[in-house]
DNA sequence: GAATAAAACGAACGGTCGTGCTATTCTTCT
DNA sequence: AGAAGAATAGCACGACCGTTCGTTTTATTC
């Protein structure tokens, strides 16, 4: 069985159309999406490198090769596990600036609600961090699916960033802002996970601000 | 046999004072030095957790067991292989700029580094990226001695750009401006490295010479 | 050059990994 | 309720992993 995300609406659907998680899906949908949580919250903690079938069928109380029937290979469980992350981070980053009538402002709640995500991840019970982010990392230069999985959420994030940040600050390079705003991030997540700063956020901010308030110009 | 790493003088010594692949090397030490150049440009390609005896012995054309001797465990050989990297960052990054008299020029001579040194590491041979910058990632939630010495290195490479944007920009916030720095490098990779821009470089610099023009101010 | 120490080797171990098979249990649909 | 099909379990395999051990080769020291 296929499964496709979708980037409207963030909600896993099969090609047919019928909801995963609803009442009325199948047995097989229900605990493929189980496994995915799981794993994403694996991946979480150690990387998608670190999403191994054994133990992951062991945290979900199943058979190894029951887990691995749901996919045809480790490597499509990975991208899998890629894909819903993206999914979550939809639900939780992404689909709430909508709320915001005022567009311009919603750059500034995109950047506040992404260092929500990376600081209290939903999965992973504050021992994990973003694992999408991780795989960017992680996979830079080792070909494959995962890679490209990785490269494309990179892709489609940073379009994004672009495009918020030319709503909100029509006179900046958009894409030196971008870059700003998308190392900003990753810088935080390294100061508040690795070197487990408890200022990094009042110092990503002051970041922030400061580039909201004096943006790179165009042709400058 | 025990060797530390000098924060000066970028070279390896022993315990006694002996420079590693002098002459009067001893050939451990001198085939130690050739194991964990090999091995960084190993974990270039594939990250740290990639650095595995035994096909690192083939590539050096010596035995599994002969290579393992050098090392007391598989961990240990990645934590020298992280500070062989920063050896070596240290050699090409941060040594040159001490050769800028005007010192609140070196901040923009050490980012111009940087980013060298992430478009062509010297090892890797164009197929790798910086391992301790991917390490930061793959092991933030890994607790072991990988990642303190990850961590380490991250947190006095994060002084170093403190003190820098200090003396370059002395009404600065330098937290601030730190956080902007550290995280275009981080961008600067993914998006070089993970999303193949060709024009990364020129939004890296400008968004970097904006942050120099209008940087976060103090108290502000 | 002989004595001693260091370094490298080869083979083997226990363990874990991903992946095929076949059989069994459970859903789902008529 | 029963047939058809999907989902899961059990088991085995080959490959690779880190590590150990005893032996052999190579450096170093006297």
């Amino acid at each position: 069985m296929i499964v496709k995300a979708l980037k409207k609406g963030h909600s896993l659907q099969t090609e047919d159309g019928r909801e995963l998680l609803g009442p009325d899906a199948t047995k097989g949908e229900r605990t493929r999406v189980r496994i995915l949580d799981e794993a994403v919250a694996v991946a979480s903690e150690g990387g998608v490198g670190a999403v191994t079938l054994g133990p992951l069928a062991e945290r979900l109380g199943m058979s190894k090769s029951g887990l691995f029937a749901h996919f045809r290979s480790k490597e499509a469980l990975q991208v899998d596990v890629l894909k819903r992350a993206a999914e979550r981070f939809t639900e939780v980053v992404i689909a709430p600036i909508r709320e915001e009538k005022d567009k311009p402002k919603r750059l500034g709640l995109f950047f506040s609600n992404w260092l929500d995500w990376l600081e209290h991840p939903s999965l992973g019970a504050g021992r994990g961090s973003c694992p999408v982010m991780a795989a960017y990392f992680e996979f830079d230069d080792v070909p494959g699916p995962v890679r490209d999985q990785a490269a494309e959420h990179s892709a489609q994030l940073y379009d994004l960033i672009r495009k918020l940040a030319r709503i909100a600050l029509p006179e900046a390079d958009e894409d030196a802002v971008a870059a700003t705003i998308d190392g900003l991030a990753l810088s935080h997540l390294m100061r508040f996970r690795l070197m487990r700063d408890g200022k990094a956020r009042a110092h990503t901010m002051k970041a922030f601000d400061a580039l909201l308030k004096n943006p790179p110009l165009k042709d400058a």
